[in-house]
DNA sequence: CGCCAATCTGAACGCCGTCAAGATAATCTT
DNA sequence: AAGATTATCTTGACGGCGTTCAGATTGGCG
């Protein structure tokens, strides 16, 4: 019930890029970005090599169709992450603990985002208008008592970005399981790495706790 | 004076190993990552694309050799740093902005030294015993109060080192260039980020400028 | 119904990583 | 010094990849 469109191959298949990028994102969960070929996502589609060329110019325009799909996922888990609201640097931390348990627990999807942010130098546009990126900015100015000028937001919502995303990348590195299981399971280290960043320190009011 | 082995092919090449690791840098450089195949690096030291099998088992293995230099060569541009000394708060955001330099320019080294990392779940242990990672982690050291407890030591690094590599990794995308213009330059923009992190507050003195 | 444009297939090109078989040269043994 | 052993390199092949192109098929529109 989910290989390819085994029920007698319609005439044109209806909605082949959809089709393609569901493919693609099986393959991805399945058997990881190293197995994402073009060639195996028609396959899983059920339709030959070529025919993919007649909605996306290039296998690069299908991955930036899956990405996509990915940072629209990510906003939303930002988004609920922000919903159970708490207090000023909390409320970032869990921000950015939520940021790290996407990329946790999508890597592949994950890797391919970045990966074709690199590939053009550059953030996906959508982020800065009204997606993920746009809701750090948001907690973060919201959470600096006013005396925050619009440059330190700026420089503050890069910095929280840029660690997020480290840590992102590293999460799964095997020589921090020791400490992992030191601090009682994985969220609670992503927090205390979090906390030592001492992060926004310069915008967010700082409870001396 | 730099292509291959021009020169007569001798018999046997003498050390393969090594033109092989130079060739594929040299590809690196000139035309990036995506273009740096076996065949190419093969090509380019002179020899058939079978001869680089009896020096490496893998692509990956010829990777992990470039990697290595990579490793050390971010360790000596730290050092160097380190060597510059200035206080506390100082002598950490010239590390971050050396290490995120060091990325800046060897961007496809960079790239292969942590897709290397990534298909083995961690970085090379080589960097906790005597390289890059614990120099910043002794630095950190060397300027806390004496009031940071092992674990505190550990989790600052781990902090320090993922946003010196979220940093690396955005620090050429285009939407930053209007800010690093109104700071007056990379660097500039690069300490900005770095201090916009509070970085290391709970281990590092901190003066309140 | 007939035509056009969109969609899909099949076969091909050049590239890739990798391997097995054979040639060649350095090294070791005696 | 000569022969045997081993390390090194080449040739040729395999399957898979991204991509293209000519031709078949089909849906929509007059």
């Amino acid at each position: 019930m989910s290989t390819a469109t085994v029920e007698s191959r319609p005439y044109h298949h209806g909605d082949l890029s959809r089709a393609l990028i569901e493919a693609a994102r099986k393959i991805l969960e399945t058997d990881g970005p190293a197995a994402l070929s073009l060639r195996a996502v028609a396959r899983e589609a059920g339709v030959s090599p070529a025919a993919p060329y007649h909605h996306f110019k290039d296998k690069a325009e299908l991955l930036d169709a899956v990405a996509h799909e990915g940072w629209h996922e990510l906003d939303a888990a930002l988004s609920k992450a922000r919903g159970e609201n708490n207090a000023a640097r909390d409320q970032m931390t869990n921000l950015g603990v939520a940021y790290v348990c996407f990329a946790r627990d999508n890597p592949a999807l994950y890797r391919v985002m970045y990966d074709c942010s690199r590939d053009r130098d550059a953030l996906p546009d959508q982020l800065k208008d009204d997606g993920a990126y746009c809701q750090v900015r948001d907690t973060i100015g919201e959470n600096s008592g006013g005396r925050a000028t619009e440059i330190d937001l700026e420089l503050a919502t890069i910095a929280a970005w840029c660690a997020g995303h480290g840590l992102a990348e590293m999460i799964s590195f095997k020589q921090f399981a020791p400490l992992k299981d030191l601090l009682g399971g994985e969220e609670a280290f992503l927090r205390a790495v979090f906390e030592h960043l001492g992060m926004f320190a310069k915008v967010i009011d700082q409870d001396p706790a």
